[in-house]
RNA sequence: GGGCGAUUAGCUCAGUGGUCAGAGCGCUCCCCUCACACGGGAGAGGUCCAAGGUUCAAGUCCUUGAUCGCCCA
């Protein structure tokens, strides 16, 4: 047995031959027949052509603890995985690849390239499910899913067909956000803002027909090419005189118009604003409203354009120092002024995002978010934490269209046809899809314009935002718009894990999605998930975001290697707290490892001993089987021991912390509950408490028969135990719980239930008496250190206690108390214990006093007795105010004030204990309280 | 500018108005005791950011301020 029992646990052969096991058996394969309640989870859809990184590892360490927890309680249960196509993100790795090779996605055209993305995912794709099986997660394989594939890019189609002919989708000219080196539109969100320090240049423009100048401030000079107006407040005297006069465009030599505005701010700059409606959201809507002609000077790969006369050609950050020094050579420019603004960076790649005018793709978002504020503000789908309620709603009630168009091939085309005769747009018949070359597409075009009957129709360009289809993404997974069985099971699922990060981008859009297409009739039947749950972002030892540039990522692969994955895994439950980030460090993971290696060592201590108890005939299916485990505890005798009454009753505490912990997504509580149990509770004193009883001290039956019941007591709570930490820690668990023996049909700890004690295994005296002896034993041993004993000689103590009671209890576990305390005997004395020689510990239950007088350091044991009485003197003195306090009695609960009464009086027995043994030393305190 | 969160032991953080405020790691001392040195035992370590207020009672609730972080515009 050795031999497969190493003395320090290694988790990577565990872990791979499990982690196979698990997927090749297929094991967490759900039938939606089955009987038992539901609970569903999709999974966020990672990259498909990504890796998983350690905020994946959190992700999926809470689903994967709760699916497994839910599993073992009788749910059937379905963890349906699955991969994004990710557009803007997995285009650009390919066309890096493609720059490689000296070629441009233009040069391949559009299904040549899309044949090159295929090829990439097909290499590449396989690695995030493999880390993902590697992790251990429990999905349903047979459900795998992905974006692009032909079920999934028909509900897509269907949904965009749907909401086209409502008209919640339309095609305009609008101002977006342009990413010129993506080359495409972006959404809001997917634009982040830095504050930076700028300029604020100030520009003067002549007015025409008088010796004035107008200025103007702004912090991006080269767009003053583009300008078609100069705008004032209404009210502001200052250039009241000059509205409706008009200005000469320095460079361009362009009449432009001085308007007045009301949204004009007079405190910015100058009060007079210098107006681009081509390329500044702002400027846009007062050109809208002012019939302002749009020039476009800024192209889409970010450089100048022929609008831009002699600059065309610039880039436009060289455009800007050259406009500006121009400008200063003119004398148009009045001054620079430091200026601290915001700058829109394109979140894939950190371009600065250029506001730009350009036909897209937007859905109407308003009638779509008015359902889903409803269902939130109302709970139907509770969200935690609960602060991020209001988060939501915030944003739902202030949203804004959102362009749905991207200009990239890699990703759901947008089915609409344009005509080249009349340029009218018919969408695709139906949401039909077929698969040519390996790339699905819409199946169904139209034959002719559906104006003109034209058959010169031509299919849109662009692709739909990747977050459309994720929007989609409970739905679509489950077979929507089919009404199959796994929708009707599975849908609504019952809870989304998702950062909160992804709020907006994703989980909003699908529970505006889901309102929308499932096929419920009430809105609590057409939620996408019954309850969210925002977790936690991981971040380094110092709190701060990780990020390759920073260069302080942390690989959970690498973790893993070193430490294994039970290790991370329950290092990042014991840390979610709710509502706040994570600060992992390598120092904690060590610890959890070191928990692992725990659990393992106290296994190997069974099956150890058990080799000594199996050469007396008594085999390991006696003492462990399913059927002997099940009907624990084991009496022996009449009885059960008092370490076997604590034990059980510990672990059904235990057990329901943790159901309640889970329930409430308080990852961290369920987790410290587990660990306090097995470590503090299992490991240190049951399982020390029982050693010798699990040898017969005796060749007597009755003696036989008591260690054959301790040795069930303990199988029963260590597998009670495996099944606990199963949901957190699956792989040594895992292993463990083969190594006991079972059933012919027994497959996985995963299949098995979850621990429900009964309540008659809850012992609140047994707790109690325990607790007491765990004092006394704690008190001898702090004699024990205090007297520098060494480790291996045993002592004579004195024991006085303060009740019968309390003598009874000690009598009564008398080998235990003084094996684990280190005591040769203990003589139990009434009254005052003798004085010097030896230390004394005493508390309101009890005197404990080891006779020993060598080395006993006087001025130490005074020093700490002071110490001692100091604090206690303070504690006393607080608890009489508190009493004396007429209206304290009279308003504080009963029991607040009699436990009040209670804990004064346990106090002033030991100060006085205190006190005289001071006295006794010769130490000067008198007792001061009486 | 608007909003949210944080501030508790050396570090990272729990803490659900009510006995002496907890954990893990780190630190100090003793011990390689026949499951485990990734271990065992003992111990030290705290003006709960500040100032007001509510309450019989505040780390916890309220107000203001400071510092740090995040989100939205």
């Amino acid at each position: 047995m050795a031999r497969d029992f190493p003395k320090t646990y290694e988790p990577q052969p565990i872990e791979q031959r499990w982690s196979g096991y698990w997927y090749t058996e297929q094991l967490f394969r759900v039938d939606p027949k089955a009987p038992g309640p539901v609970f569903s989870i999709v999974i966020p859809p990672p990259n498909v052509t990504g890796s998983i990184h350690i905020g994946h590892m959190l992700e999926h360490t809470q689903i994967d603890t709760l699916v497994r927890w839910r599993r073992m309680q009788g749910y059937n249960t379905l963890w349906l995985p699955g991969t994004d196509h990710a557009g803007i993100a997995t285009q650009v790795v390919v066309e890096r690849r493609l720059a490689a090779e000296g070629l441009q996605r233009q040069q391949l055209g559009r299904e040549a390239f899309e044949r090159r993305v295929w090829e990439w995912k097909a290499e590449s794709g396989n690695t995030i499910k493999k880390q993902m099986i590697r992790l251990g997660d429990s999905c349903d394989w047979s459900r795998e899913r992905f974006t692009l594939e032909p079920a999934l890019y028909r509900a897509v189609l269907e949904a965009f067909l749907r909401l086209y002919h409502e008209g919640l989708i339309y095609r305009g000219r609008y101002m977006v956000n342009w990413c010129p080196r993506c080359q495409t539109a972006l959404s809001d969100l997917e634009v982040s803002h830095q504050e930076r320090a700028g300029k604020l240049w100030y520009l003067r423009y002549p007015v025409l027909g008088s010796g004035e100048h107008i200025t103007v401030a702004t912090t991006r000079p080269e767009t003053m090419l583009g300008d078609t107006a100069v705008a004032v407040h209404p009210d502001d005297e200052r250039y009241r005189h000059l509205i409706g006069r008009r200005v000469l465009l320095p460079l361009m030599e362009r009449e432009i118009p001085i308007l007045a505005d009301p949204t004009v701010d007079r405190e910015f700059g100058t009060g007079a604003v210098k107006v681009t409606p081509a390329h500044d959201p702002n400027d846009f809507a007062l050109g809208q409203r002012h019939h302002l002609p749009e020039v476009e000077v800024i192209t889409e790969d970010g450089h100048m354009s022929e609008a831009a006369g002699r600059f065309a050609g610039l880039d436009r950050f060289a455009a800007r120092e050259r406009i500006v020094a121009e400008l200063r050579e003119l004398g148009l420019l009045e001054r620079i002024a430091d200026y601290t603004h915001a700058v829109g960076l394109c979140d894939r790649c950190k371009t600065v995002v250029e506001p730009r005018l350009s036909l897209q793709w937007f859905c109407r978002m308003k009638p779509l978010a008015e359902p889903a504020i409803q269902v939130v503000r109302e709970g139907l789908i509770p969200i935690v934490p609960e602060n991020w309620k209001a988060v939501y709603l915030d944003w739902m009630e202030r949203i804004h269209d959102w362009c749905i168009s991207r200009q990239l091939w890699w990703g759901h085309r947008i089915p609409v046809w344009h005509c080249a005769d009349c340029a009218a747009m018919t969408p695709a018949r139906s949401s039909a899809v077929a698969v040519t070359a390996g790339c699905a597409a819409a199946a169904d075009p139209p034959e002719r314009c559906a104006r003109c009957g034209s058959r010169r129709i031509e299919q849109d360009p662009d692709v739909l935002d990747t977050w459309f289809s994720s929007a989609l993404w409970p739905l679509s997974t489950l077979g929507w718009p089919d009404e199959t069985e796994d929708l009707r099971t599975f849908y609504p699922t019952s809870l989304l894990i998702s950062g909160y990060d992804i709020l907006f981008f994703w989980d909003a859009r699908m529970i505006m999605f889901g309102l929308k297409f499932a096929p419920g009739r009430t809105l609590a039947e057409r939620i996408p998930f019954r309850q969210l749950y925002l977790h936690q972002l991981v971040r380094d030892p110092e709190g701060v975001k990780m990020s390759k540039t920073r260069g302080n990522v942390i690989d959970p692969l690498e973790v893993i290697e070193r430490h294994g994955t039970d290790a991370l895994r329950f290092t990042l439950v014991a840390m979610a707290a709710p509502g706040t980030d994570i600060a992992l460090s390598e120092e904690r993971i060590l610890g959890y490892r070191a928990f692992a290696n725990k659990i393992w060592n106290a296994a190997r201590f069974l099956f150890f001993n058990l080799e000594k108890i199996e050469a007396l005939g008594v085999r390991l299916e006696e003492l462990a089987s399913p059927a002997v485990r099940a009907a624990a505890p084991y009496r022996t005798g009449h009885q059960l021991p008092l370490a076997d009454r604590w034990i059980f009753s510990r672990l059904g505490t235990t057990v329901a912390e943790v159901n309640a912990a889970l329930e409430e997504f308080r990852f961290h509580e369920a987790a410290h509950a587990i660990y306090h149990f097995f470590w503090g509770d299992f490991c240190d004193w049951y399982v020390e408490w029982v050693k010798p009883a699990l040898i017969p001290a005796a060749d007597t039956p009755a003696a036989r028969e008591a260690a054959v019941a301790q040795w069930r007591n303990l199988f029963a709570v260590f597998d009670c135990a495996l099944r606990l930490l199963h949901p957190v820690m699956p792989f040594i668990t895992e292993e463990l719980w083969h190594r006991l023996p079972q059933r012919q049909n027994a497959r996985s700890i995963a299949l098995e239930r979850f621990p429900t004690p009964p309540n008659s295994w809850r012992d609140a005296a047994a707790e109690v008496d325990f607790t007491l002896l765990q004092e006394i034993i704690a008190a001898a041993r702090n004699l024990r250190a205090e007297l520098k004993l060494e480790p291996k000689r045993k002592v004579a103590a004195e024991f006085s206690p303060a009740t019968p009671d309390v003598q009874e209890l000690v009598a009564a576990n008398l080998e235990p108390v003084l094996r684990l305390a280190g005591l040769a005997s203990l003589q139990v004395v009434t009254g005052p214990l003798a004085t010097t020689p030896g230390v004394v510990r005493s508390t309101a239950q009890f005197d404990l006093r080891i006779a020993y007088s060598e080395a006993v350091d006087l001025a130490a044991e005074r020093h700490r007795l002071d110490k001692e009485l100091e604090r206690l003197r303070r504690d006393i003195a607080a608890k009489r105010q508190r009493l004396a306090d007429a209206t304290f009695r009279a308003r504080a609960p009963e029991r607040v004030v009699r436990d009040l009464e209670t804990a004064l009086r346990e106090r002033e027995v030991e100060y006085r204990k205190l006190a005289d043994r001071l006295a006794q030393l010769g130490g000067a305190e008198a007792p001061a309280t009486k």
